[in-house]
DNA sequence: TTCTGGCTATAACGCTTGTCATAGCCTAAC
DNA sequence: GTTAGGCTATGACAAGCGTTATAGCCAGAA
């Protein structure tokens, strides 16, 4: 017999990624993400005995999943195809959520560690990073583009899509996304034409 | 007899404007602010009555004006130079702080807004994307770019270097930021050069 | 049926938060 | 010397925080 819709647990999680998404993590409290995730509090210590960075972390991995796997999916398109989608990814999320939302990882990843200690949530936003630069990568070598290239194009497009979301929330318009993704789309034509 | 350096208020917001840079917004306390500034918390609500998001507010535009000024300097040698200067910037923030500064606007950016609010601290936020957007348009089309694509140049340089900004805090690294580097002065070269 | 163990309910802990109020200092003008 | 006013000092307020502890429920195995 299936389980009652999606278990207690893996909605903390995804929860707990659309708040962090939206507010930041220090702004987002256990309590709120219990109650959002309609789980007693107790819930959350008793999945999560780590706490607060645990259940961060677990949010920034999934979400980092997530969208890799879309992104694997796309990029068998070709690297314009994996972009495209990665951006329509984005925007949807600015756009469904009205300008409110935007990328956990980026949450995570502008919270200030503590002084020599690197805390596992923020360890896990760097990987995904790395994740979603690597398929990009490897989807632009195979099309073509020498190494050092396609390293530097993955991440250009990382970080100016995590970039561009910030700037559409802050102007409450998808504006900067479509100058973005023209810019990047030229730049991934260019370079796999010549 | 001249006042003992830097005056009170404007110790604050440079210092406040310092600490949203590492910790975001809200997990910025006034009261930390006031310490960081050597100011009693007394002041902070003297001189800032509307509280928490006046003070935010004009740690915003202080380094939106900050960079604003540098940037119009060196973009006098051309976009390219500017571009490098906006690049060198930020490579700085990040590095000597260890990895644990970066973009106060940025940060402001991504904090949620109450529903139906626009808070004064976000529309400063967008408004110092707009104005350094502008300036390094305005260079590039003085430099022989026509319009449209001088703006989607200028919206993706900034996008991507607030973007990898937080991608270097993450890894802790400055590597992303050299990528990113080597491809936008490409796309400049290039952009002037056809 | 009894028992085990995953999950929940409830309350409490010490601490910090944004904000406000009141009283006081202490310099500068008159 | 007196007076005004910018600034400071101090303390309080209700609310929320992360976390822990304890006791209880309630399905499935024995």
């Amino acid at each position: 017999m299936a389980k009652t819709s999606t278990p207690s647990r893996e909605r903390i999680v995804t929860g707990a990624a659309d708040m962090i998404s939206r507010r930041g993590l220090s702004a987002t409290s256990i309590r709120e993400m219990a109650k959002h995730a309609k789980a007693p509090l107790g819930s959350t210590y008793h999945y999560f005995p780590e706490g607060k960075q645990q259940l961060a972390t677990e949010a920034v991995r999934h979400t980092g999943d997530q969208v890799a796997r879309s992104l694997r999916q796309e990029l068998k398109a070709g690297p314009a195809a994996g972009l495209n989608a990665f951006l329509a990814l984005w925007r949807k999320v600015v756009a469904d959520t009205d300008f409110h939302a935007g990328c956990p990882v980026l949450a995570v990843a502008i919270e200030e560690p503590p002084a020599d200690e690197v805390p596992p949530a923020l360890e896990a936003a760097a990987e995904v990073f790395e994740q979603w630069e690597g398929l990009l990568a490897d989807s632009l070598r195979e099309h073509g583009a020498d190494a050092e290239q396609a390293a530097q194009i993955a991440t250009l497009i990382v970080a100016a899509v995590e970039g561009t979301v910030a700037m559409c929330r802050a102007k409450r318009s998808t504006e900067p996304l479509d100058r973005t993704a023209a810019q990047l789309q030229a730049l991934i034509a260019d370079a796999l034409g010549g």
